[in-house]
DNA sequence: CGAGTTTGACCTGCGC
DNA sequence: GCGCAGGTCAAACTCG
């Protein structure tokens, strides 16, 4: 009867011990949890501030482009035929022959060009195009190169046209890439041309294009993954998150032996 | 000869 | 105010 009881007290001071050493292994990985979070907290606020101020540079980028305010004409100032454009330029992207140097896009429209200039940020010049179609046509567009592929080009299209439906293609249009030729002459709308100019493409052109009209967002998507490479070199992140990773996987197997020791079913 | 292109000059808005 | 960069003009040129 004694040594029952003895014995009883035994296994019970075991299980207080073991309690006991759980407990402390429990705080220590709460401490470390802790400092753990400290640390993920730090670099992502690190890493929101970086991508904040990426979306000011590209916020910067959009208004440099996208800005639409109601041209006020200065009495003084030359005189200029200007008509209210659409709120966000279209842009379309045409896969050329890499021999092809033109810089003309066939839409449908009969376009002439106006003006070509160098940017800065591309080597390629851009051209400018109005739209010759009506005589007070307001539609413009700008097609420069890809920055990225020489063998495509961007088309920026500005303002409505105020004439009905497209134009086959004429001949005297001069050679170039050949994409609206290919259209129905339905599309009298930017979205639609858009998604007309797409699907006139091949499959594998249009995946392409896809890709190139991703390449603002992918762009963005790359800096920040730049960044997350950047912490994944730190040697303190990496000990960190693989620890996270180690103790997650023993603790959840410490915790379920435990649970069997003390018979408390499982969740 | 007319329509379209080229290209240097000019205009304009914006940031510093 | 100044400089820079994008956008536009217009004379000269090219081509069918």
């Amino acid at each position: 009867m004694l040594v029952q009881v003895l014995n009883t007290a035994v296994i019970m001071d075991e299980k207080v011990e073991s309690l006991k050493s759980e407990l402390q292994r429990v705080r220590e990985e709460n401490n470390t949890l802790r400092v753990m979070f400290e640390v993920l907290s730090s670099k992502y606020t690190k890493l929101e501030s970086h991508l904040q101020e990426i979306n000011k540079e590209q916020h910067k980028g959009m208004n440099q482009i996208g800005s639409v305010t109601e041209p006020i004409l200065d009495v003084n100032k030359r005189r200029r035929l200007e008509f209210p454009t659409a709120k966000k330029p279209l842009q379309i992207f045409v896969r050329t022959h890499p021999m092809d140097d033109s810089l003309i896009v066939k839409d449908g429209y009969q376009w002439r060009k106006y003006g070509q200039k160098v940017t800065k940020d591309n080597a390629s010049p851009r051209a400018y195009f109005r739209c010759s179609m009506a005589p007070i046509c307001p539609a413009k567009k700008k097609v420069q190169r890809c920055l990225h592929d020489k063998s495509i080009l961007v088309a920026t299209y500005d303002g409505e046209h105020n004439h009905g439906a497209l134009h086959e293609p004429s001949s005297s249009t001069p050679r170039g890439s050949s994409v609206a030729n290919q259209l129905p002459s339905i599309a009298n709308d930017k979205e639609a041309m858009n998604i007309l100019a797409l699907s006139a493409l091949s499959q594998t052109d249009r995946r392409h294009s896809e890709e190139v009209m991703h390449q603002h967002n992918h762009e963005t998507n790359v800096k920040v993954e730049e960044y997350v490479s950047s912490l994944i070199k730190d040697p303190d992140f990496t000990m960190s998150l693989a620890e996270a990773v180690a103790r997650t996987i023993t603790g959840e197997l410490k915790q379920q032996d435990l649970n069997l020791n003390l018979n408390i079913p499982e969740e």
